[in-house]
DNA sequence: ATAATAGTGTCTGTGAGACAATATGGA
DNA sequence: TCCATATTGTCTCACAGACACTATTAT
């Protein structure tokens, strides 16, 4: 009745390590493309998921353990030929989680990354820059800091994300016009000079977007 | 072996018309929903198809006949109870395309909706929110337009997708910095008043989005 | 005190929006 | 000529970025 068409759901999970923006993979243990790299995926699980959202976060969690993930969907690909099993599509998410250490899956910097299965090599490229447009405009890059952090540690993440310098005044300016973060009351310990405040996300802010009035800078 | 899901492709086409935006809606002839109003849709023709973008341009093309149509992917919905059927996943385009009149299709104002089937009234409201958003910041609304319009015309549709009046005097260094449309040389004819200059979309964007150095209106 | 970085105050150039002036076709 | 709208010129206020200054910790 219906016509036959592979339908998986992979995720790109996006950390940072190194003060560089890494995506974590999964080596593929059947064919087709056994032994790559590939990203996390699968099925769905018609009796258990309600959603796609649900499938991918399963993926998610089965490889992560971070709670409050921010995990949003990419887009759908889909091709006759990108999967040599036939006709397939592939619903993508991206997830930004702080710096931790998985087993399950093996970090790769996304901008020297080799060759991988199907398209994905294709599909992390659109997600990085998907991520990197989004951080010109809103609080995206707080989802790669953990629960506590300093304002310059945050420019830091903004900058890896940016690839360029942004102003602390107009940096800050802009964040606290956003009104997601506040202040924990604690300072930032064993510095050699004046402690930063450590910050955190506001509840309801945790896994949530937050839009910037104007963008933070507009690379021209 | 893979899991049966139903997997459609879904258009939301829209229009102007009494310089409103409309979308063009078919009646459904089978069960589900039977006789109710709802989105062009249709399975992948695996044989046919390359990928899901032709399979929604060959839907929208068996609803239309306009060259050079703007086509993006909207992105994917699904859930486990949107479909009487079964679990069921829908990726939807969404299309734009010039004021015209076709049989195929009954248009119908993006605003006050009554009832579709399935869950199509909420994907319309989505589709409609990421147009009216990428207006701002974008060249979008040309794609509404015919082959020639006059810059006020142009800045009418601005202002209907936006809802709310721009300036003209930024509206036109805002269009023209994108430098994607130029003068056709002809005048606009039968008017009471001084003509306006007819221009055209360049070649090259005619189904290309432009995206302005800096946003339209900020709505603020 | 010095070093080093956090955090704040202030100036300036750019550009969006407001408004004014000019241009052009029809009646 | 007048009317209505197109098109262009100019002013001003707000804001982003630059830069300088003050604050706070450890040595």
């Amino acid at each position: 009745m219906y016509p036959t068409l592979i339908a998986t759901v992979d995720v790109v999970l996006f950390t940072l390590k190194d003060t560089r923006l890494h995506v974590g993979l999964v080596q593929r243990e059947a064919e087709p493309y056994k032994g790559l790299w590939a990203l996390p995926g699968g099925y769905v699980h018609p009796q258990e998921d309600t959603d796609l959202e649900y499938t991918a976060q399963r993926i998610l969690g089965s490889k992560t353990d971070t709670k409050d993930v921010f995990i949003e969907q990419l887009g759908t690909v889909s091709s006759a030929t990108r999967d040599p099993r036939g006709w397939s599509l592939s619903v993508v998410y991206y997830a930004l989680i702080p710096a931790q250490n998985s087993e399950k899956v093996r970090l790769f910097p996304v901008d020297s990354l080799h060759d991988l299965a199907f398209d994905h090599k294709d599909i992390v490229a659109k997600a990085a820059d998907r991520i990197r447009n989004k951080s010109y405009y809103s609080s995206l890059p707080v989802f790669l800091c953990g629960d506590m952090f300093t304002l310059p540690q945050l420019q830091s993440v903004y900058e890896t994300l940016l690839g360029e310098s942004v102003d602390k005044v107009t940096f800050r300016r802009k964040i606290m016009e956003m009104d997601i973060i506040e202040e924990t009351g604690i300072m930032e310990p064993r510095t050699n000079h004046r402690p930063a405040k450590l910050m955190r996300v506001k509840q309801g802010f945790k896994n949530k977007l937050a839009l910037a009035s104007r963008n933070l800078n507009c690379g021209g």
